[in-house]
DNA sequence: GTCCGCCAATGAAAGCTTTCAGTTCAAGCG
DNA sequence: CGCTTGAACTGAAAGCTTTCATTGGCGGAC
């Protein structure tokens, strides 16, 4: 391994100028030009990389941010992933990703090894999460910059980035009404995640708005569950059972897209036929959505954008470290879009 | 911050016999348990964490896998990364994550940062992977266990892990022979992908040996293309084509489930259903699969095992390295699992 | 002629561990 | 008693950077 002491005998100089040089430090500007050359052009001969290591020791930063995941196998988590990934390489930050399979001992352990390893930030994927309040605790005393994706929050010690499920819920029925349903079932989110009274909330506005009478009978709820695809198999066991009752409908807008999924099934087994019989309204947006048959129209979470805004966030508080700064928390609540496909249409 | 120095003072002994007992080294066998009791305590009372960037520093190790997947939003990836992920945590190991969103420079860059950070192995995700022998080239030099999950490999110093595509490829047209299917539209794989050929491989062995006649005419190719979703709108038209054709055919073959949603969507268009006018069989069983209506027939790959299967080569490569064995790259080629669900079904 | 400020460069310390090479003491052995 | 052996423990070095404090040299101000 070539050493600093390498490139400052094979330059001439000591290392603390060949520091300074190669890190473009701020003394670097009583250094003439001359002198760089000579240096970088030893270093480069010599194939020198500075030992992260011993760089890390000294300087206190590990150009590192740690990513946690409630579950990777749902597929709203795969795009802000990408989202976070991409932004980070521009800031030219390396993530480490734990999955905490929603367990609360996993968090833990990850917790602490992240926090050992010195991530200068801390990204929480809180997809699917039941909001457990000690688990904010933990993260509080971290003490490094910290933002949390999909749950709102607040705290001012810990930044959030969610979609506004309000204006969302608000959309969806909208969608639906427009398009002339008026018999309406709705797949309701478990209590528990804190997604689902906001989303509600938007769709109780949406129906007073429009003075449009929501039937109890209609209403189902996704049981509570720690696996995020369950909610596929339970809208298609309500779906079913909406079907059961007889009670017509002409339109079903569901929680969030696997829930649409389920409804379709069940539809489809029961020769309901979507979106000809029966529209269907998903939320989020995930990649399968626009391959379904029919292809599902949702209410898209920005995904990608919301990862990037969160390393946005978490960076400009590795920033704000740096210079001894006092900041904030911030709060962004991103604005969801109706994506129309095929599996709603106009009531004939 | 509390050093090891702390704890020494704390417990009356050197800062060199904390570190034997606290990391169990091989000297500690002849520390009497009174000793190991009084230092332990101490560490304990005085919320001892080791600085990891010391450590490393000095041990040469940074308990850090890098793992690079060539395009994160290929749903195949998934349940890999959950797989390696999950291993990787039992043998405290954590994972960095990087996406190459397909592109060579990008790779380049990644790599190095990797090297730098010093790694202790590394995993490549080829999934959708055009292969490159350059690619290959700045993987060996980097001299760390190193494998490579879903490209075949000759190499002894990168393992790989596959999927036995020959295999598959023979089971998924087996499947639909004994179901009574005579006449079978094809979607192949692009040539430059190397999952391509041994899958077609497979299929024609197995036509071989039913005594089944291939017609050309029926036999679509997808195009290349650096985005794995692309598959779904290729197959898509390739389908329409066929249709438009009008040479029957009774089952579909897909290189893998995308383009297999892709061909069910044109069938679904055109009004023919599937699976009651054809049969339509996938490969890879991504998570969607069990999800789509009609749930999708189709050949698994175990992509969690593959997952875990890496990351235990390269653990084995790391302990190996570290206790100064030579050890050869493995190539392990998995078995791949018949699903039947939906899609398809006896031919009346 | 002295003092100041700027430029160019550097020696040495500090950051925290792990580990090599011992030291000390006591017991065991012939 | 002198020697070896083993247990229990430790001082100091090494690992490689970054950075603080400092040194000269030199031109200009007073």
């Amino acid at each position: 391994m070539v050493t600093i002491r390498d490139v400052a005998k094979e330059s001439g100089f000591s290392s603390t100028t060949v520091s300074i040089v190669l890190n473009n430090a701020p003394l670097a500007r009583y250094i003439p030009a001359v002198t760089k050359k000579r240096i970088e052009r030893a270093a480069q001969k010599l194939g020198y990389r500075p030992n992260q290591f011993a760089r890390s020791l000294r300087s206190k930063r590990s150009h590192t941010v740690g990513v946690m995941v409630f579950d990777m196998t749902d597929p709203f988590c795969t795009l802000i992933l990408r989202g976070i990934e991409n932004t980070l390489y521009q800031s030219s930050f390396l993530p480490i990703l734990t999955d905490v399979h929603n367990e609360r001992s996993r968090f833990e352990r990850y917790l602490e090894m992240l926090l050992d390893r010195r991530v200068e930030a801390l990204i929480v994927v809180a997809n699917w999460l039941f909001l457990d309040i000690n688990l904010l605790g933990d993260l509080e005393k971290s003490s490094i910059p910290t933002a949390m994706i999909g749950c709102e929050l607040k705290t001012d010690s810990i930044s959030s980035v969610i979609v506004d499920n309000e204006v969302g819920g608000h959309m969806a029925l909208e969608h639906l009404y427009s398009l002339g349903h008026r018999k309406i079932a709705f797949i309701r989110g478990p209590k528990a995640l804190t997604d689902s009274s906001p989303r509600w909330r938007g769709i109780r506005s949406c129906a007073k708005e429009c003075g449009l009478e929501l039937d109890s009978r209609l209403i189902m709820e996704l049981p509570e569950s720690r696996d995020p695809l369950s909610s596929f198999e339970s809208a298609h066991k309500l779906t079913e059972e909406l079907i059961r009752q007889k009670r017509p409908f002409t339109a079903l807008l569901a929680f969030d897209d696997m829930s649409a999924f389920g409804a379709v099934r069940a539809l489809s087994k029961a020769g309901v036929r979507v979106p000809e019989q029966c529209s269907v309204i998903g939320f989020d947006d995930v990649a399968t959505s626009a391959l379904y048959t029919p292809s599902l129209t949702t209410v898209r979470q920005p995904m990608e954008a919301m990862g990037a805004s969160a390393v946005g966030i978490v960076v400009d508080g590795i920033n704000a470290v740096l210079e001894k700064r006092e900041i904030s928390a911030t709060h962004r609540k991103v604005a969801p879009e109706l994506v129309v496909r095929e599996s709603t249409r106009t009531l004939l």
